[in-house]
RNA sequence: GGCGUGGUAGCCAAGCGGUUAGGCAGUGGUCUGCAAAACCAUCUAGAUCGGUUCGACUCCGUUCCACGCCUCCA
């Protein structure tokens, strides 16, 4: 069992690498912005919830008692806009998303996270958290009945995106004269009902009404990791202004430090641009399975590039990614297959190389391209002894075993995973007329058997044992 | 305007002040009736201009280019 050895991240809040140390011993608890559920979540999404599985399994492969909690946003602007259109309740509308969050993240094999409250289970716990600040005077009640937090109050306020108002862009967007707040940058705990909210509202202190997005957070997070815990994850695009309001808010009420470590991801961009409708990259996950490309070879190229680096999404990534996967696969069967005697000793440098260096690489700032060159490396090193056909059946299975070890982490290899493909009796058929052919010595007949099946999609390999039918 | 990130071989992508990153593609080979698959070998870069140094892809500065955030987008 690999015991806890010091794991280091980089703390957005000083922008420095940093030896995590857990509050609680050997415990992990982190908090992860979630989806909001309006519609299915596409692949730059994922990229995010694929850089916190990350996370978390590395966490748990160091030996980590990990708590995650992932909330899901299901009241918002958006939720209720598009609820309306849709002629549906906001329950029944964001209900289908939240199902169909959960089957994206089954089909990238995202593990769990421990919790994932919805906001709207969540107004009291909100209400209250407001009322706080609003009794301490970090929150104000102004003429358009809704409730704000104010960044006057909050001296520290800017000290995560290292932002200074004073010299940010002012007047482009925003019109001060048309908002009742004290100040432009002060932002909404509650919000009052107005009637595009239709009857989507809840009762509170300040009168009808939703809350706002920031508080969903900390009044969650709060609820279910404590006043301070470990981690808080999240796109880099949510570190300016949700979380610098969720610490606002949170420390304003409490006192102390909400987070000790944040967390934070790069976008994911798609065939060199950002990914976006207009310019017709935009994919969801759902659109890459129909394209082909199963829950395996996505997490890959998700997985693909260190989480702090933008990543590039390309559909050459995805092939690439299956021609990586077929490699390791042919690499555990030949490894399965291996019957000679032996008590293993002639692998065990090799697979101690690779887990040493798999283990330093995610320990580094979950390094992944460190890690994966390890995996690579202990490929490379099994095929060179099994070429020379000095590999016991006890070596071959200490590097299936290091391969389960690695799967821990990137839950990609799937070394036990049995995948037969369903070949249609057709196929089977005319393969097997064409092998007849071969025995017979008719390469001609054999050959254009070969050009009829790859006309319908299967290609056939040829093996000293008989043949091989694949889908292409 | 303010703050910030990055530019590495055909493509993707790391570490590192001097010693092979890794993957994909390509090329050569093994295997095969021929293929395919797989395996082995090989290809060896650091935007620009300066500086520091015995030595820089790695440190400092310049220029150029790309990108992100600046009120609710992971």
């Amino acid at each position: 069992m690999t015991g806890i050895e010091m794991i280091k991240f980089f703390n957005t809040m000083d922008r420095k690498l940093e030896e995590f140390k857990p509050i609680h011993p050997n415990e992990a608890r982190m908090y992860t912005c979630g989806p909001t559920v309006y519609n299915f979540a596409h692949i730059g999404n994922f990229r995010a919830y694929m850089f916190e599985d990350l996370l978390r399994r590395t966490l748990k492969y160091f030996g980590y008692k990990v708590t995650q909690v992932m909330n899901l946003t299901d009241v918002d602007d958006k939720t209720i806009r598009d609820s309306q259109a849709a002629n549906m309740s906001l329950n029944d509308f964001t209900a289908q998303y939240k199902k169909s969050f959960f089957e994206d993240l089954e089909t990238l094999n995202i593990e769990p996270a421990e919790m994932y409250p919805a906001a709207t289970g969540h107004i009291n716990e909100m209400i209250a958290l407001i009322e706080v600040l609003v009794e301490k005077g970090y929150a104000y009640q102004a003429d358009d009945k809704s409730v704000y937090f104010s960044i006057a109050k909050f001296p520290e306020y800017g000290k995560l995106a290292k932002i200074d108002l004073e010299n940010q862009r002012s007047g482009v967007r925003i019109k001060n004269d048309e908002y009742a707040k004290d100040s432009v940058a002060d932002f909404a705990l509650w919000k009052a009902w107005d009637e595009n909210d239709g009857d989507v509202h809840w009762e509170s202190p300040w009168g009808r009404g939703r809350p706002g997005w920031h508080i969903e957070c900390s009044a969650m997070a709060m609820r279910y990791l404590g006043k301070t815990f470990d981690i808080h994850t999240g796109g880099i695009d949510n570190m300016f202004p949700h979380h610098e309001d969720e610490i606002a808010q949170s420390e304003a009420a409490n006192g102390c430090t909400y987070v000790n470590y944040w967390l934070h991801c790069a976008h994911l961009m798609v065939e060199g641009d950002k990914m976006s409708k207009s310019a017709g990259n935009f994919y969801t996950l759902r659109e890459c399975v129909e394209k082909g490309y199963d829950g395996r070879e996505l997490r890959w190229v998700l997985l693909g590039a260190h989480y702090r680096k933008k990543l590039n999404f390309t559909f050459a990534a995805c092939d690439q990614a299956r021609v990586a996967l077929n490699k390791f696969a042919e690499l555990f069967a030949r490894l399965k297959d291996i019957k000679a005697e032996g008590d293993g000793s002639e692998a065990e440098e090799i697979v101690l190389k690779a887990k040493h260096a798999f283990e330093n690489g995610l320990a580094d700032d979950l390094n992944i391209s460190e890690a994966l060159a390890a995996v690579f490396g202990l490929q490379h090193d099994a095929n060179k002894i099994l070429n020379s056909n000095n590999l016991s059946k006890a070596g071959a299975e200490m590097i299936l075993a290091q391969y389960r070890k690695f799967d821990e982490v990137f839950a990609l290899f799937e070394v036990d995973a049995v995948k037969e493909e369903v070949v249609p009796a057709e196929v089977m058929e005319m393969a097997e007329k064409r092998c007849a052919a071969r025995v017979a010595k008719d390469w001609a007949t054999a050959d254009a058997m070969r050009d009829q099946l790859k006309e319908l999609g299967w290609v056939v390999e040829d093996s000293s044992d008989g043949f091989k039918v694949k889908k292409i």
